[in-house]
DNA sequence: CGTTTTTGACCCGCGC
DNA sequence: GCGCGGGTCAAAAACG
């Protein structure tokens, strides 16, 4: 048991709390705290109720114990580990059937996390400026997930660049730190590999795109069938039909998937939908079910199976 | 030449 | 107050 070694290792860190991990990027000791299950002893549902917030963040988290195939199988996988409610719905992915049923059955070990941290800080405008009337910083909501992958940065759809690096304590890998390109977008994400299995590479969005995925208008990616005109469905097809030969990115939450998110659930498959969807389903502060965005931009059909 | 990556320095929050 | 760790900046280098 990896996990549990990793456990104990955090144990050896001492100085954090779970909490601390989390709003502090949630390392993966963080996840694995949480994996625990001792420092939340709160049911999954029960999560749900909590979250129901609207902001509060929320976390689930599969670690790779509780998907025992995964490493085994030829199929690599994705655990998910999602920090905001609204976007627990997502739908598995059209291919990761075999790795769900995986997870689904291992979601024994299934942990869940509410996170509160969204008065945490608000990075957005910085250190090395002159900081203003300090009110503590606040962080956007985040999620992640986590994802068997060879490779550490993920396509998922966006553009990205990439801003800075840090070694990870007690992990040989370093965390990557990535912020949309988009102007006026200041959605971030870090990436850093799970020192218990390289394999794993978990990803943490943070911040919610202003604007529909770039891949639309990138001629690269050009050949990619499109959804629909507004972006968010089509990062996963280019992901598939692009990248799915050197790894696989397959966000699940299949039996995780809290129900009160049901009305957001209109199969997007990857970060990029999940960073669409949450921007959707949770366009403000304690706002739940405003489909005002949605209904602009999802299909109406879509809408209807919630 | 424009964009992205690299990387050391710096800032900030927190625990001791 | 100090040190540590996480996160960001920004100049230089690399890349296409």
């Amino acid at each position: 048991m990896d996990i549990k070694e990793a456990l104990e290792m955090d144990g050896t860190m001492g100085s954090s709390s779970f909490l601390d991990h989390v709003s502090a990027g949630f390392p993966l000791q963080g996840i694995f705290d949480f994996a625990e299950g001792e420092k939340s002893s709160l049911g999954f549902m029960e999560l749900l109720g909590v979250q129901d917030f609207g902001s509060s963040l929320f976390d689930m988290v599969q670690t790779p114990s509780t998907v025992p195939a995964l490493s085994s199988s030829p199929n690599p996988t994705v655990v998910t580990k999602m920090e905001s409610p609204d976007l627990l719905n997502q739908p598995a992915t059209p291919n990761s059937s075999s790795i769900s049923s995986a997870s689904s059955e291992a979601v024994n070990d299934e942990q869940v996390k509410v996170e509160e941290q969204e008065e945490d800080q608000q990075k957005t405008k910085k250190q090395l400026k002159p900081k203003k009337t300090n009110q503590k910083r606040q962080r956007e909501p985040r999620f992640a997930f986590m994802t068997k992958s060879e490779v550490d940065h993920l396509e998922d759809g966006y553009r990205w660049r990439k801003y800075g690096q840090k070694a990870v304590k007690d992990s040989p890998f370093p965390r990557s730190y990535y912020r949309c390109t988009t102007a006026s977008c200041n959605v971030k994400k870090r990436v850093e590999r799970s020192y218990n299995d390289p394999s794993i590479v978990v990803t943490t969005y943070e911040g919610q795109h202003t604007h529909p995925s770039p891949v639309i208008s990138r001629p690269s990616l050009a050949g990619v069938p499109q959804l629909n005109n507004v972006g968010f469905n089509v990062a996963m097809p280019i992901h598939l039909g692009t990248t799915m030969s050197r790894y696989q990115q397959q966000p699940f939450v299949n039996n995780l998937l809290p129900p009160m998110s049901l009305a957001c659930n209109y199969g997007s498959t990857n970060a990029a939908a999940f960073l669409n969807e949450r921007r959707f389903c949770n366009p403000g502060p304690g706002l739940f079910k405003d489909h005002g965005l949605l209904q602009d931009i999802i299909p109406s059909h879509m809408l209807k199976e919630e």
